[in-house]
DNA sequence: TACTGGCACTCCATACTTCCGAGTGCCAAG
DNA sequence: CTTGGCACTCGGAAGTATGGAGTGCCAGTA
């Protein structure tokens, strides 16, 4: 249906309007590639790409540009990811060596793969499902409140302030403390509510109330809350782009957490790219934007996603090689520290 | 010099631009205010307001728009801080209750304050300097590696993952662990300097590298990192307004922490409002912006700093009364939990 | 002295027109 | 199947009116 010459041309049309911006004409083809043929081939070439709904023209009269299926089959057959300069990759490592917690792997990550793709970059914070706990703390910070700090192995602290309704003494705090430890350390995240069902039965009466509080949030804090966070950066990389009304829709996107996290994805493999074009987006706002992403984490393990949004008009090949190689790096930072 | 109509005239000035975003005329003036003269007057009015570099045309025969002077007369002189409606004191509550760790009450209040003004809304954290230490905690995480939390009497969390070099023991750490809460609890963070300086002497010689590793970064944590996190929301806001290349620079400032730290400005009294109005503004990008902050904290005591940033062009009185109570809210809740 | 109406003038926006050229589709010939 | 030729389309740039809002100034009035 679409021969190699066909193809070429496709190609050659996504290539030339991502450089450029304009809608590329047949004569500005022949010119810049040296397909061996007149514009007039190409044309008749043309007219059947928009028939089958690969390429479309603004106007009648004027060159023509990608459609999202176009870009479609640009990205599944007629690229590759195109690996990093020697330089991006050392950039990557001194900008992301010498991170100190987990938010600071995060921010460093997010506002290094938009500076690198110059695009808006949006990073998933690793998931606690996957997860062992390592230490649980409870510290009385008021009357009838505790706060609940949960660390993982991955060095991530979660926090939760808990009220108790009820006065606790220290003594009571450090007892549920203890037996929360003994219970839960080194448990998978997964484990824990089977783990802590009949805690309330190996407390005293009068604690029973205070200690089934503090489970239901402990339960609480680690199945929803954790999923959910999101971070971007880059926003500044959008004004370059577009505007028009548009670029208040994809703003205002942006700082909706839920749409964030939707934007990702479902997992895929760890480190395999999914790129999402134009209107195969979820959310309304973005149907004029394409998302690279890549799920990242430790050995096999996917632990959350990260990814860039940028127009459909996007130079695919360099974001996928940006985004992988950001993920990589950002799953070896976890597993060393 | 500047009589009491010619104020009226700004007054009314500032006001029809703000709510036109259109250069306002005599006729326009006269019409919509009852000032009791003709426009023939008014235009007098505005010769010498125009001469005094309150107001400006942008071309001859065309309205005039109020300076960057103007607007500072404005604020200073000639309006007063609205207060909220009923609503809206409502909204913030039921918006702001319920927040359940210090992120979470950082989160909705940047969101709140974006919200309520529709325009970019920035937030500090508040600062430790002022805390009190309310436990320490040391986990190791790997060999070599312990994991260092720091909870405050406010309900923050820090955590910082220290590099000891030298392997540790579980009960090495454990000593370390009660030595340190012993020794820091209950402290204000402003002297947790001088507490620990003998600390090191403390431990036995094997553990004293390691226990010399957790201080310097316990300290350095303290002092540098803190005054800096910053976060803003509502840059959807910005879109609406002006655009131009401006757009661009105000968004890469606010991504900016500097320039973000800088833009809150110096401490004032706490709840007092405080308003930076175009050229006024540290920063080169937002030389076209007005930024309304005001501290925020507990009783007398001024924890961190909170505000909004929008065009010059901006509804000064009812921006001040926004970020004022929200100010405000944001310090009884923090005061109640 | 302060205000007012009148008047000539300026100049921005808007709309309308013209015009060029890049690009197209189609066709007949190679 | 490819090619050169050709008539056609149409968007965008550039030029040309035109209307109206707004100004500054001045002479007249209270």
């Amino acid at each position: 249906m679409l021969d190699d010459r066909k193809l070429a041309v496709l190609r050659a049309i996504v290539e030339d309007y991502v450089s450029t911006n304009e809608p590329v004409g047949s004569k500005a083809l022949v010119d810049r590639h040296n397909l061996g043929v007149s514009p007039a081939t190409i044309r008749n070439d043309m007219a059947v790409l928009e028939e089958q709904g690969y390429i479309q023209q603004p106007h009648t009269s004027a060159g023509r540009i990608p459609t999202d299926k176009g870009y479609r089959l640009f990205v599944d057959r007629l690229s590759t990811i195109k690996p990093l300069s020697k330089a991006e990759k050392r950039a990557i490592e001194t900008f992301l060596t010498g991170a100190y917690d987990l938010d600071d792997v995060v921010g460093r990550t997010v506002r290094l793969l938009a500076q690198l793709t110059r695009q808006v970059a949006v990073v998933q914070y690793p998931s606690l499902t996957r997860s062992y706990v390592r230490h649980v703390e409870l510290v009385p910070v008021a009357t009838g409140r505790v706060l609940l700090v949960l660390i993982t192995d991955t060095g991530r602290v979660e926090q939760r302030v808990i009220e108790t309704f009820h006065e606790l003494s220290e003594e009571s705090v450090a007892h549920l403390r203890a037996l929360l430890n003994t219970c839960l350390s080194g448990l998978a995240f997964g484990d824990v509510p089977g783990a802590v069902s009949d805690l309330p039965e190996k407390v005293s009466p009068e604690e029973r109330p205070a200690a089934a509080a503090v489970l239901s949030v402990l339960l609480e804090t680690l199945v929803e809350k954790h999923e959910e966070k999101v971070v971007f950066a880059g926003a500044a990389n959008l004004a370059s782009v577009d505007f028009s009304r548009t670029f208040r829709d994809v703003l205002e996107a942006l700082e909706e957490q839920v749409v964030l996290m939707r934007l990702l994805g479902e997992s895929a493999d760890s480190s395999t790219v999914t790129v999402r074009i134009g209107m195969e987006n979820p959310d309304e706002g973005l149907r004029s934007t394409s998302v690279v992403a890549a799920g990242y984490g430790v050995g096999d393990l996917t632990l959350a996603r990260l990814g860039v949004l940028g127009p459909t008009r996007m130079d695919y090949p360099g974001t996928m090689g940006a985004v992988r190689a950001v993920a990589r790096y950002v799953g070896q930072i976890l597993a060393g520290s």
